[in-house]
DNA sequence: ATAATATTTAGATATTTGTCTAAATATATA
DNA sequence: TATATATTTAGACAAATATCTAAATATTAT
C-alpha cells in the first residue's frame, strides 16, 4: 500500500471517533498533559493514552515529554493536508 | 445524542474506508449505476451495496431508482460540511 | 532509598465492521 | 407469463476497535 494511502487511512481512521474529534477541539484550545486530556472524560487513562497513541500515529498531534509530564498539541500541518483531500472531492 | 454529532458520527465513519472513498472519487467524476460501482471493485455487489448505503446514510452521495437501475450521485453540500468541521480545528 | 504521581504497555472482552453467499425484490424483455 | 438482469436484504463469520483492569516504566519528592 502506498504511503500516501496509509497516511490518508490512518488520518481518517483517527478521526472516526468522537472521542478523539474532542480531544483535537481540545487541543485546539491550548496544550494539555495526557492526564488533563484523561481528566476531561470518563474514560480510563489506559484508554485515553490509546487514543493519543492513534492521533499521534496520524501526525493529527504531537506530544513532548516534560518532566513526568507529556504534553501533546495539535499538529496544524496535517490538518492542512485533510484540507486537500477534501477539496479533491470537489473539482 | 445531538442530531449535528450523529450527522459528523456518520460522515466520518462513511468516509473511513477505503473502497468508500474510492467510490466517491470515482462519482466525482460522473454518476453511476450501483452495477457500474460493482465492476470497478474485487468486491461482491451486495458488498458494495452495503457501502453506498453508508454514504447515503451519511448523505454522501443521492441515489435515483432509473428503472431497474440505481444511480448514484456525489452529494458536494456535505463536502462543504465536512470543511466547516475541519475548519473549526484550525481557529 | 522509598513512596507518590504520571503515563504507557499488556492482555482480556464485548461490540462494530467488512466481507461473503443465498435469497428476495423490482424491472425489462422474449 | 416466464426468464433474465439489477439491486438490496438477511444471516453468518473473521478481523478490527474501544474499553477495561493490572502491571510496568519513568520521574519527582520525602
Amino acid at each position: 500500500m502506498s504511503k500516501y494511502i496509509n497516511k490518508v487511512n490512518n488520518i481518517f481512521k483517527a478521526l472516526n471517533d468522537g472521542t478523539r474529534r474532542e480531544i483535537l477541539m481540545m487541543l485546539k484550545e491550548k496544550d494539555l498533559t495526557a492526564g488533563e486530556i484523561a481528566d476531561r472524560f470518563n474514560i480510563s487513562k489506559p484508554s485515553i493514552s490509546h487514543h493519543l497513541d492513534i492521533l499521534k500515529r496520524a501526525d493529527l498531534v504531537t506530544s513532548e515529554k516534560k518532566g513526568q509530564f507529556v504534553s501533546y498539541s495539535i499538529n496544524t500541518t496535517i490538518v492542512d493536508d485533510i484540507f486537500q483531500w477534501i477539496l479533491t472531492l470537489k473539482n
